[in-house]
RNA sequence: GCCGGAGUAGUUCAGUGGCAGAACGCUUUCUUGGUAAGAAAGAAGUCGGGAGUUCAAUUCUCCCCUCCGGCUCCA
């Protein structure tokens, strides 16, 4: 799906560069041997065989790095060549012959000739070289040796047409790595080297920026630091355990939700946690799901399981009377906690866990209603990314069920017609979205909401969808205006996602420094000496009774250790309480990054927190 | 779950087939200081868990657990 948002143009620029680098190595290294040179993610690989590279080269370190560095240089200088590519469709015999020598590319030439795949080739060459063609390519390798560039690569194509159109300022050889040929461990080990490579010069810092931070933020690093939360081996694997600050955070957001809800319409439920087998059955969830929950718990009145999803809760709830027309739509919301048995290799700090509490929602509504309740439901959702968590960067992934089907269930006049209602409706709302194949949930298409971060890191955060089985399977009704009982729409919406994943990309996407409402700590108060102690007390006690978040510091370390432990737990602002301040009756205060704002009048101080 | 890597003090990490190490943190004492680390002393470990080899295992072998990277999957 990521594939979708990329252009060709930059597939082709990689793509290239993988071929330039192979034309790099194989100028250092005349007897290297070619593995494969795919496309990735932000850039490019390519596998060697490098002999004479010695047994010595154990500790890798500065010798890769210049390696590196200088086969950067090198295809630099390519680049500047304006050297062509042309694609050129060739007999098996010919690349057999051009190949002799690359036992690797032999074994694909062969693998293409058993499948009878058509077998094309790039020819990379300057204008110089192209009446040598014919004789260089006989052996790729050595036509760098006549100081023509030209280089043989087999390859399903995808390239830039000239190497002018590859700006050699936005690419970089990032890492070398032993990768097995093919895979298998069997094979021989290759080195691998592999790049990044984008459009411009600035798309290159960028990326190499959010690498460089996206190590720094890390959620469960800073997660340790701040103390938000943390894992026990005895809880168990991807059950995290919220410290008091986390909680914070939680709490917060959680607030914040109840407020927005609401204001948009929505009534609060409470489910527990557990419910009888029978329940699931009747949501399909047993045969579509059941790997994914929990063992159940055997009982004297049958099975009971932890619940995976709070659906079937809330449309009891929904069932637990008569519905008229006049009562719709109607709009449940809970945060509620669900388990899911996720494969062990799978968990990853926060960001995917084996229990989470969901900003979860279902809308019940009339045919004419889904419309609007779902344009609704992505207004929502633009409303909480942009204008209360400033992430900009974030788009709509209409998922549709059609590889595997017998994953999903077998309604298709449902599928059909929720689709085309959810894909008039995402048109209407005027925010970004692409199409995907294959991501749906079991019980009708989704709408995903990927957020992206400042760092780069894209999450799903939200899941929504349009239930049409629901409906039959629970018997979902209500009264209309002729008196005959029709089906309602469901709805289900969770614009926050869970509380865990949510928080992890904010502690990510702040890079732990959160927005004054959301800081766990919002001020401390530091002593210069103990002479100040009951002055700051009373200034402490002022700040708790605003409401304000406060911790108190006054041991006996030095000020500058104590506005350094403050600075490293990123608390938004630090109040200092010295002589000076004493007398004057003011705060000095100190925000962080920025330092020092010098001394003001503690209503000052409130009225700069408040905005 | 699968493939690969790791697990030693609260944290980050050295280290060894023969008494367990550092830094930071923590406790105590001295120090009362002005915008990112004042000084000294002390406490702190089932060397992830279990089995095996050995006179002796934190170290070697096997099994399990947890974490990390990838596959896969998702909120």
């Amino acid at each position: 799906m990521k594939k979708l948002l990329k252009t060709d143009k930059i597939e082709s620029i990689r793509h290239s560069l993988a071929h330039i680098l192979a034309m790099a190595v194989l100028k250092k290294f005349p007897q290297a041997k070619l593995g494969v040179g795919p496309v990735i993610e932000n850039g490019f690989y390519y596998d060697f065989l490098l002999k004479g590279q010695g047994t010595s080269d154990m500790g890798q370190g500065t010798t890769v790095e210049i390696n590196l560095k200088d086969i950067e240089k090198e295809m630099r200088s390519m680049l500047k060549q304006n050297l062509d590519f042309k694609r050129e469709k060739l007999t098996t015999a010919k690349v057999k012959k051009i190949f002799k020598e690359q036992p690797f590319k032999l074994d694909l030439i062969k693998e293409f000739a058993k499948e009878k795949k058509e077998i094309t080739a790039y020819h990379t060459f300057s204008d110089k070289g192209k009446d040598t063609i014919d004789k260089e390519f006989k052996n790729p390798v050595t036509c760098h040796m006549s100081h023509v560039a030209c280089f043989f690569d087999l390859c399903r194509g995808g390239h830039v047409s000239n190497t002018s159109e590859i700006n050699p300022d936005a690419f970089k050889l990032t890492k070398i790595s032993g990768a097995y040929w093919k895979g298998e461990q069997k094979n021989p080990q290759l080195t691998r080297i592999y790049g990044v490579a984008f459009e411009t010069k600035e798309e290159l810092k960028k990326y190499l920026w959010q690498q460089e931070e996206s190590l720094k933020r890390d959620h469960r690093i800073l997660g340790e630091k701040l103390k938000l939360f943390t894992f026990a081996e005895k809880v168990g694997p991807g059950l995290p355990l919220w410290l008091p600050k986390g909680t914070i955070i939680r709490e917060e957001i959680e607030n914040r939700a109840k407020k927005v809800e609401k204001d948009w319409g929505y009534e609060r439920v409470a489910t527990p946690h557990i419910a009888k087998e029978e329940l699931y059955k009747m949501s399909g969830h047993i045969p579509y799901y059941a790997e994914s929950m929990f063992p159940p718990m055997k009982l004297d009145d049958g099975n009971y399981y932890l619940k995976a999803m709070n659906c079937p809760h809330t449309h009891m709830i929904y069932k637990s009377e008569p519905r008229s027309y006049r009562d719709l739509p109607i709009r449940y919301a809970e945060y509620g906690t669900v388990y899911r048995y996720e494969l062990s290799g799978t968990l990853a700090g926060l960001l995917r866990t084996r229990g989470f509490t969901q900003n979860d929602a279902h809308i019940y509504c009339r045919e004419d209603q889904v419309e609007e309740e779902f344009l609704k439901v992505m207004k929502l959702h633009e409303f909480w990314y942009k204008n209360v968590f400033s992430i900009t960067d974030f788009y709509m992934r209409l998922s549709l069920p059609t590889k595997n089907k017998d994953k999903f269930a077998n309604i298709p006049e449902g599928w059909e017609k929720s689709v085309e209602i959810l894909r008039s409706t995402m048109k209407k709302s005027g925010l970004p979205f692409i199409e995907a194949e294959g991501e749906a949930a079991f019980y009708g298409p989704k709408v995903d909401f990927q957020i992206k971060s400042v760092i780069g890191r894209e999450e799903t955060a939200s899941t929504n969808q349009l239930d049409f089985l629901a409906t039959k399977r629970f018997n979902l009704t209500y009264t209309d205006n002729d008196g005959k009982e029709k089906p309602v729409y469901v709805i289900h919406r969770a614009p926050l996602g869970s509380h865990e994943r949510f928080i992890a990309f904010l502690i990510e996407h702040y890079a732990g420094e959160f927005p004054f409402w959301l800081a766990p700590v919002q001020t401390t108060v530091l002593t210069v000496t103990d002479r100040a102690n009951s002055y700051a007390e009373e200034i402490v006690k002022t700040l708790k009774n605003k409401e304000i978040r406060v911790s108190y510091d006054q041991r006996n370390e030095t000020i500058g250790k104590k506005i350094r432990e403050a600075e490293l737990q990123k608390i938004p602002y630090i109040i200092i309480i010295g002589d000076r301040e004493m007398e004057s009756k003011t705060i000095s205060v100190r925000q962080h990054k920025k330092g020092d704002l010098g001394k003001m009048a503690l209503e000052d101080f409130l009225k700069l927190a408040d905005k």
